[in-house]
DNA sequence: TTGTAGGCGTTATCAT
DNA sequence: ATGATAACGCCTACAA
């Protein structure tokens, strides 16, 4: 079990016969320091495959290199492009990724903020969980002017800095399509949370049917935590509706997946009787049946856009105190879940 | 812009007048510090934010206690799942997760173990990409003797420490079962990849349909990248076959969604046309109609341990090279995609 | 039980 | 164009 010996700029000063000032200068490709002496340095690091070392780097500099990511789950097309997305600007830049999921839990996410700030990431990216409802546990980080930006989902009437998507007009859009299906008893199934994402959306949802002058009974909203698993119980809720609704729109696309199957099973058609709109265009939408309509939204671009303001903003390239949201474009996704009296296009 | 300054141990030190390697000990509960200075330094330590410097913590101690997590793709139920089980046991033993992911791209990868190596991790956990056929590129982990451990996907025929199902089996049961569905050409599709779970699952399919006297015509295994986009080609394959197969296993849960969606649209039943079973038993699985026969093995509990694993094998506690591989269990989960001649139980 | 001193690998500020 | 030196914050023999 001999130990490698791991090279240092020492070594490679020593052997060479030079001060390590100047191996770290020809490293940094400092401007004068000789063509010659740089080449030799650099050939004898990478024979003796040198790599310089980050934490004496970070102990001098006070800066990692690190972003941390705190999202609520990994497990989405959304998420994961984000994330790649990110990893990729990240990477073009010098930076690498802290990536922690909150799995939906404060607690968990809480957790995942301090450990951020042990690690002394410089700066942090935040999808926040369902159960956040402010944002007290980034204090720590607010006080050292740690920069700290929301992606997709914050908490509503905050003012950090924040990227998103125009979610009330994207909600708006979804129940006026449902509307223009003919659709006149409009079910929202969404989180009971004070997330801007759903909150937003409802809003949205809510402005539409006024707008149309469709009224808005109490039941016509169903809170959920949107899972997969619970859409059964929706399902049952919504089976127990007089007079039955006749569209639903979702918050997203796992749980009005679930839905769809759920109320399948109990013989009802969609679109025919119950027409359906999710939200996110993830996977599920494509492969359910009918496939669901649904709000596409990018995640891959986000996740570029989100890392590329946070390298900005630590390099101080940016003046990002006077912007303080930036709003990505979304789409309709229109598909059969929600085409009445139409036959599926084959 | 007032900089908040970072308190230090010295800091500390100086306030209560003692010395620093007091405060030091203190903070590490030392046995043999006083219970009042402990108390007295824990205290201010807390009252001033204070918090340890990791980077001349890792630059003294020569580990960075953060372990490198490359996958292929975060976007499964079972790779989120997985991750979630690290990040529990690496947050219970002080460690950090650095997550990359390759996006099934072999460059990617390449890229990603030189950030981690660079990063200097103290170990590294990895699934490797669809692309990866040998693992010259953690060389310089393994010269170092850097322990890497492969989970799910490693290349076949290469020993390294790993933990993995028995694909083997899994494909010999999935096959099997369709087999007794009354099944008599069976299609495999899989990736042409030397990836174990591949070649093990067709392995798996091949001795299965000689054990039971079944030919298999070249035309009978497909290859594909298993995505959900390439489905639809595959669908075509299959329809063009002659005579047409009566029983499909896919090697993962996307694709075989995919094929199905495409296979009914131009009219196939399912099952009694043709039977199907996937793989992983994504949440796809429950959504595609009829839902789909799959494998289940447990994410958490494969993160959690290999994520024990690896830490054990950091702390010395575990004689690993004597062991090389764990089995984790994996099961079949019957649904109606493969049931013949059976009415879906509503 | 506590203090002193040296060093981990870099970079930045001097000087030469 | 290059060298010497100090400093980043922490840990740990060794002393006291």
């Amino acid at each position: 079990m001999n130990i490698p010996k791991e090279a240092t700029i020492t070594d490679i000063a020593n052997t060479l016969g030079i001060s390590y000032s100047t191996v770290s200068r020809a490293l940094a490709n400092h401007p004068r320091i000789s063509p010659g002496t740089k080449k030799k340095v650099n050939d004898l690091a990478g024979s003796l495959g040198y790599r310089p070392n980050n934490h004496a780097r970070n102990l001098r500099n006070k800066t990692t290199h690190t972003i941390g990511v705190i999202v609520p789950k990994l497990n989405s097309l959304f998420m994961s492009s984000v994330i790649a997305g990110m990893e990729q600007v990240a990477q073009e830049h010098g930076y690498s990724l802290l990536i922690s999921q909150s799995s939906e839990k404060f607690d968990l996410e809480e957790q995942s903020v301090k450990t951020m700030y042990n690690s002394r990431v410089d700066g942090l990216l935040v999808s926040v969980s369902y159960q956040t409802t402010d944002l007290k546990h980034f204090d720590l980080l607010f006080k050292k002017n740690i920069p700290v930006i929301f992606f997709d989902r914050c908490v509503a009437n905050d003012d950090n800095f924040r990227i998103v998507i125009d979610n009330k007009k994207a909600g708006y859009d979804a129940t006026t399509h449902l509307i223009k299906q003919g659709c006149k008893r409009i079910v929202h199934v969404t989180a009971n949370s004070k997330l801007n994402v759903y909150h937003d959306r409802m809003a949205g949802f809510k402005t539409a049917l006024q707008e149309y002058g469709l009224s808005l009974p109490d039941e016509q909203v169903i809170f959920t935590d949107l899972s997969f698993e619970s859409a059964g119980k929706i399902a049952q809720q919504i089976l127990a509706m007089n007079p039955r609704p006749d569209g639903v729109f979702v918050a997203n696309d796992n749980c009005a997946a679930g839905c769809m199957v759920a109320l399948q099973e109990a013989g009802i058609m969609i679109p025919d009787d119950i027409a359906f709109i999710g939200f996110n265009n993830d996977l599920v939408s494509k492969v359910v049946s009918p496939k669901l309509s649904t709000v596409n939204y990018p995640g891959y671009e986000m996740g570029i856009i989100t890392a590329k303001n946070l390298i900005n903003q630590l390099r101080g390239t940016e003046m990002l105190k006077i912007a303080n949201s930036i709003i990505i474009r979304s789409d309709l996704v229109l598909r059969e879940s929600s085409k009445k009296d139409h036959v599926p296009a084959t």
